[in-house]
DNA sequence: AATTATATATAATGTTATTATGTATATAAA
DNA sequence: TTTATATACATAATAACATTATATATAATT
């Protein structure tokens, strides 16, 4: 489960399952566990890392859940300059698409 | 041009040439800028340094030009090895694309 | 009572790309 | 003819980010 390829795509695809509802940390890891078929685990150091990167830049604001039962959540939301950073990111990753299928794609074809 | 998404992906790209025609330093930094339309330049340095990786885990196997006139050229030839790798790589690519497309593709459009 | 699931957080480590720097030759421009 | 540019290789220092290891704490299950 080599995760290297999505090297900052992290923050987008966090961000994009805020766009959905606010969340929280380890919920964000079971959806991406769950969406992916179990193919991706992105672990929970890394997205708390992330958490932090993008608070400092703006990108998500956190607050606590009042729940009394339960251990306490902090939950994450994404801020305006968040979804202009998402849509950035996703441009980003259209064209790096384009870039790595190109770069990958015609001589390998048949040769092996 | 930010090269981040292609991290982990440096090799490939450069073995992906090799299964054309060996190859050497320079003229591969400059067949990706040509390649990608000037959208990727892979820096000399980062191709140096695959080189070093690849020698070391014989993916690829160098030999030095013997023309007299110009600068000395050291050429590099994929291994068998490599061309295992190079496989493995293209098929986490197309697994990868789908893993990040899932990810960034629904909840995105349309909400902003 | 012990284990598992839920929940957050930080320090240490590893990998890889970039920048900066250095060497050297050949060709084109001034 | 001197200078700049293109060709060609190489390493050290730096930066970014993901993982592993580790720590804490509560709730639910066995």
């Amino acid at each position: 489960m080599n995760a290297d390829i999505l090297r900052g795509f992290t923050e987008a695809i966090i961000l994009n399952i805020l766009m959905e509802s606010d969340s929280y940390g380890y919920k964000i890891s079971r959806k991406i566990i769950e969406k992916t078929d179990n193919l991706l685990n992105i672990k929970d150091a890394t997205i708390y890392l992330a958490f932090k990167r993008m608070e400092q830049n703006d990108l998500i604001r956190h607050y606590w859940s009042d729940n009394e039962e339960g251990a306490r959540r902090k939950y994450y939301k994404i801020t305006d300059k968040g979804c202009v950073y998402l849509k950035d990111k996703c441009s980003e990753w259209e064209r790096n698409k384009k870039i790595l299928d190109n770069l990958l794609g015609d001589a390998y074809e048949g040769k092996i």
